[in-house]
RNA sequence: CGGGGCGUGGCGCAGCCUGGUCAGCGCGCCUGUUUUGGGUACAGGAGGUCGUGGGUUCAAAUCCCGCCGCCCCGACCA
């Protein structure tokens, strides 16, 4: 894209609503614009972003065997009577009234229709166990939205559903996800580790929250420095019952908690040398709950002895909107956001530092050729020091700096935005280190 | 939901208390010159129902009331 001809505000002050880090470079960069409270715009710099990250979600979905499907934003009250949810969820729940005067709401989660669609399609013990996931808008009409992203009332969330026969089943389909879930936030350059939890209003007994550490954080975290030390994506763990239990067992093994749930007693048998605290931001969230729903919905299978019996459900949450404002509290400094390569919006930034200088120019174009739709081709006419500026505000993981002494030579600058290191070298060379 | 604050060109703000050349400043934007490796400098220019409705007054951005919107602190949450 060039950036001459694309729709990417940047400013250079600061909206006053705008709080904390994120915020303030999301608005600032371009990524989004609110739209009125808790409800953001997402523009192209920031949409990129989130359908990366969305990809990467649903890779990890995939790899572990769930099914996406797509369900309503608009959902019938009548399935929430049933599950009895229509009066316990409250003021957050933003509540519709179609033409013909029916009770109808926008979703901030999916239990119902889920447990709804299950009912209806599946009969036998033999198509157990099932996970389906979707990745939809959701709405909570949180009493005080703030944060950007962080902390919307539209949000973009990822949220699985497991159907098992049993307890024992259930537990397999939780610690799959678990599984899922580490890999993905490694993906995007997180540090997130797993939390047990209170299940809250969703119900159940089984829960933890992934919180991922950020200097900006909401909560203190205390966990078990082997945390910082696995390698999720590459473990040689598989998506079956014994490689799971060990997967778990070794999550488990490790003391990880946030300051409600803080047992000082046992916080002190963690080897000092292994102590870490931090502040960390919840972005994701995993429940068992059992039959809740599908006793509340009679939602049964037939087992292999011909009884019917309501299958063990849980769900299993990412926050994807969110995830933007939080990988950029994990990762900024004081010029602006800093990508992980893996959801970076453009690999790479091209700095035209003279434009109408014909070496600069062509060579610009022919890298712009080369890295296509990779590449933010900064061709306007601006002073170098508006590039830099923007550049790295924008946080591209890569800047290939363009000007006339280095163009002579036949050679560009490469600048990494993570470490700030620069070399000088020919195109090619700079595209290949790239690659 | 309790407490506090704010709405003035695209952004950041001043002006309000003490109504009357107060509609202004910086950034951004447009034009020209200049500069050319970290947001250059100079000159000229465009752009505002002062959130909104009502009231007080000879006169309201300024005082009073209602409404709307937004933000912050707390409790709650992906």
């Amino acid at each position: 894209m060039r950036l001459s001809r694309s729709f990417i505000p940047t400013m250079k002050e600061t909206p006053a609503e705008a709080q904390i880090a994120s915020h303030r470079l999301m608005l600032r960069a371009g990524l989004v614009r609110q739209t009125s409270a808790g409800i953001y715009a997402w523009l192209p710099l920031g949409y990129r972003v989130l359908r990366n990250i969305e990809r990467i979600v649903r890779e990890e979905q995939n790899a572990a065997g769930a099914q996406e499907v797509l369900m309503p934003t608009i959902q019938s009250a009548e399935l929430w009577r049933e599950s009895g949810r229509y009066d316990d969820y409250g003021k957050e729940m933003l509540r519709i009234r179609d033409r013909h005067e029916r009770d109808m709401l926008y979703g901030p989660t999916n239990e119902e229709v889920i447990t709804d669609l299950f009912r209806q399609s599946v009969y036998s013990y033999r198509e157990l166990p099932q996970i389906l996931f979707h990745i939809q808008w959701k709405f909570r009409d949180e009493v005080r939205p703030r944060f950007g992203v962080m902390r919307g009332r539209e949000f973009l969330m990822k949220d699985a559903y497991s159907f098992d026969m049993d307890f024992a089943g259930a537990v397999v389909s939780y610690r799959t996800m678990m599984l899922a879930y580490m890999r993905t936030f490694q993906r995007m350059g997180l540090k997130a580790i797993p939390m047990e939890a209170e299940s809250g209003p969703i119900g159940g007994d089984l829960s933890h929250e992934f919180i991922i550490l950020a200097p900006t954080g909401e909560s203190q975290v205390y966990y078990d420095a082997g945390f910082e030390d696995i390698d999720w994506v590459n473990a040689k763990f598989d998506y079956n019952a014994q490689d799971l239990e060990a997967f778990f067992r070794q999550m488990t093994s490790m003391y990880a908690a946030t300051d409600e749930k803080h047992d000082v007693a046992k916080w002190d048998k963690v080897d000092p040398a292994r102590r870490r605290e931090g502040r960390g931001i919840e972005v994701g969230h995993i429940f068992h709950f059992g039959t809740k729903y599908t006793k509340a919905m009679n939602a049964t299978v037939t087992a292999a002895d011909g009884k019917h019996v309501h299958p063990e459900m849980g769900s299993y949450g990412v926050g994807v909107s969110r995830l933007v404002g939080a990988v950029i509290e994990a990762s900024h400094d004081a010029a602006g956001i800093i990508w992980p390569d893996s959801i970076a919006p453009f690999k790479a930034a091209i700095l035209n530092l003279r434009r109408g200088d014909a070496a600069c120019d062509a060579m610009c174009e022919a890298l712009y050729a080369k890295l296509g739709a990779a590449a933010l081709y900064d061709d306007r006419e601006e002073r170098a020091g508006a590039k830099f500026a923007d550049a790295d505000l924008m946080g591209h993981p890569w800047q290939i700096i363009v000007g006339p002494r280095g163009a002579a030579a036949g050679n560009v600058e490469l600048k990494r935005r993570a470490t700030g290191e620069r070399i000088e070298l020919p195109p090619d060379a700079a595209l290949a280190r790239i690659a």
